[in-house]
DNA sequence: TATATTCTGTGACTTTCTCACCAAAGCGTG
DNA sequence: CACGCTTTGGTGAGAAAGTCACAGAATATA
């Protein structure tokens, strides 16, 4: 029941509307790694999570992988949505980065809402404007950043959402998320480690200048 | 008047509302090569073209563009709204790729509308969705395709609009267009005349084998 | 015609990606 | 522990794409 507060529209719905998600909401429990969502599978809907990690991403035919965005605790997405959404079929798929639990609203039920409800319809929409401005963000990245400064970025965020200088991250992991190859993040990781910026040892990073990163990034 | 036929959402307003946007309703000409938005100046709203066409594209801080999407007749944008959206500013520009008419109908009061009329806000939101679709069909092609495949398509692509075999275009915008460099195109192109796919002239690029073009993009 | 501007062509170099392969570290089982 | 297996990381060679500098050709303009 504890969802209302979850979902940042609930006040805004009628008894009725409420009664229908109730019906239908979905609480799930995932492991780290699970795949939750892929772009064949029928839709899952909105997607709300209450405790964990997340990430979205784009996956290439060759297996190559690029992380669009990650959801935390009380953060919502569309994307697993984008099948009532019109056209394209997006090959969006999320997975979970750490043990995760979240609500989900199967896609039909939602777009009825938005179809009924000013204030879902609005926040809807307010959720696809924030998402476009993060991917142009990310396309202004990929576009214009060179790799180095890409990398420097990647491990303080890291760094931060671990609360602590010690990464425990493969390489392979972090060029899954910049959308690169594994080489090209060995190869750059091993240049921070010869500038003294970072330790590296097996299965993790030690950032042991994080001034000297951040410098790197402007 | 006649702008009724390009707003989708006419006849799902009130009359007042209606009349709002009769009142500050704005048409205007511009000649090709017209600059009609920067993320810098205030914001346009949202744009309606009549006729013409408008090309929508971002600009890195070294003077580098990618095309995001281009309008024709019918073709409504809200990225020029984005400053009423969340967040952050985007870095999106909007030129005339040929001369052009629209209305323009300012962002404070589509936001307005959207946040009291539920065909607006839908129509708003599905806009929304269809930018999010192309931007992320856009990525998949920088992230993924090599770019001889994004030239060949671009040209069969620019061959469609023009109705004919010749395009008039330099080479330098098809770098703009494309998000890359003046001479990258140049080399690629002389790779395609040397194969007979295009015959090359100052200014002009005519096409004399599509369907070995169209074979290169898949 | 003379001059300026725009457009295209090219070589040399850097960055990033790809491919192929190897080595080291950890894991599980007998 | 010893053995093989899997995961992770390292590296060279070469291709693809982007950068820089400059030059020549075509066109526009004076």
């Amino acid at each position: 029941m504890q969802y209302r507060e979850y979902l940042p529209f609930w006040d805004k719905l009628t008894k009725e509307q409420q009664d229908r998600i109730a019906g239908v909401i979905e609480y799930r429990t995932v492991t780290k790694g699970a795949r939750i969502h892929d772009s064949s599978a029928q839709c899952l809907g909105l997607v709300a999570v209450k405790s964990g990690q997340l990430r979205t991403y784009m996956l290439s035919e060759e297996g190559r992988e690029i992380t669009i965005s990650r959801l935390f605790e009380y953060d919502i997405s569309l994307l697993s949505a984008s099948c009532v959404m019109p056209d394209m079929p997006l090959n969006v798929m999320i997975e979970a980065e750490k043990d995760t639990q979240f609500w989900s609203i199967p896609a039909c039920l939602f777009k009825n809402l938005m179809e009924e409800s000013l204030p879902v319809a609005s926040y809807a929409r307010t959720l696809l404007s924030s998402n476009f401005s993060e991917l142009m963000w990310l396309m202004e990245q990929i576009m214009w950043k060179s790799f180095d400064k890409r990398l420097a970025e990647f491990l303080l965020e890291e760094a931060n959402l671990e609360e602590g200088p010690v990464l425990r991250i493969t390489h392979e992991k972090i060029a899954a998320h910049l959308g690169t190859a594994r080489e090209v993040v060995t190869r750059m990781l091993r240049y921070f480690q010869s500038e003294a910026m970072v330790k590296l040892t097996r299965g993790a990073i030690e950032l042991t200048d994080e001034a000297k990163l951040q410098a790197l990034t402007e």
